[in-house]
DNA sequence: TTTAATAATGAATCTTTATTCATTTTTAGC
DNA sequence: GCTAAAAATGAATAAAGATTCATTATTAAA
């Protein structure tokens, strides 16, 4: 197995993230990278320990990639809720540009439970940038003291969450960018009228 | 293939819920089935078609019961923001007393993508239900008529989901039914200080 | 009790694929 | 251009597990 991460291991990752975004990772099969990266199917073991290494590193891999950007991201901003817009910005961002990104760590990260790993750890990174905003936001006086912060981060990302992949059902057909703003007014103003 | 929903049919189906719950639907053999289920690996095959089969009926028997008891929860509520209230209480009720369907519910249905089918549509439902509610709120004017409702839905939906699925990560330790009311006061009134 | 229909069994079959590895091709240093 | 190491190949292997079906057990009606 080669160590380097040279352009054919990349190659053969974003192959396999078009299968196991199309047919989910138990329908796709060795051959089918395989075929897609225009590599034998032995290859694919020069580089990678097994089928589920390669979930594993596709997911390891997008997940520094995306982390890097998403912290850059809130580093950007000033106050809390600038922090949080561009937070959710570079989010849904990240995903409308790498759909299969978006659809592989929907749909497959629920199939690594058993995986010990920095995958588990993936939300959590994401809820910790969160309660360092809420955190900031409460001392600023920008976001309310009577709060249960667990319940709140969760109440976030389970909403950016959603819409990502109700914009994936719709097969990306809509900007997924310009939901960023009327979102996080929503979460700052909820929707009570009068 | 049997035709009436049989004592038997009803209890493979709760083992198959126990065995997709625990293993996922892919790594879950039909041995591990029939063995829970107390009957030969043949039986199943007598009340379901294929394996897939026994996942749909799971689902569809699951959306069912929920998606009675939900729209009952909903007419049981006067106002928008009541029926809001009995909609979400109803559907963290269910969830948490059926563990097993709240696993497969999050991890599994993805994996339906394929199928064309009622299940597709369990979201629809749940958000057609919304839909209403909101509706009436805004002309009660509890709600603010300057929503994207289809962004609305997917904000409430999300976040409930994202609610349950770190509930289950927690293994279900907490009760899950007390967060309905802090989610809905953050749906109305989200999270801005002073 | 007999019998015919119905239900259940589980070992054998069949298919599907991940993985291996003996062989071939490419690379790079001389 | 030669050669040894490195990389790539893809046919053969092996394992797993879903599904079938000939056989056995159960049921219920006469």
């Amino acid at each position: 197995m080669q160590k380097n991460k040279s352009e054919k291991y990349h190659n053969i990752l974003n192959s396999a993230g078009a299968v196991f975004a199309e047919f989910g990772f138990y329908k796709a099969t060795i051959s089918q990278i395989a075929t897609r990266a225009g590599v034998a199917d032995g290859t694919l073991y020069l580089y990678f320990k097994n089928k589920e290494d390669i979930l594993y590193q596709f997911i390891s891999f997008k997940t520094n990639v995306v982390f890097k950007e998403m912290r850059a991201a809130v580093e950007s901003g000033t106050t809390a809720e600038e922090k949080l817009r561009q937070l959710i910005q570079c989010h849904l961002r990240e995903f409308q540009n790498d759909k299969n990104m978006a659809i592989i760590f929907q749909s497959e990260v629920r199939y690594l439970r058993d995986i010990e790993s920095q995958i588990k750890d993936i939300s959590k990174m994401y809820l910790d940038l969160l309660s360092e905003i809420i955190e900031q936001g409460q001392i600023e006086g920008s976001i309310r003291q009577d709060l249960f912060v667990g319940l709140v981060k969760r109440f976030i990302l389970g909403a950016v969450e959603g819409v990502i992949s109700t914009w994936v059902s719709a097969d990306g057909r809509y900007d997924l960018v310009s939901m960023a703003d009327p979102l996080v007014d929503l979460y700052l103003d909820g929707v009570r009228g009068e």
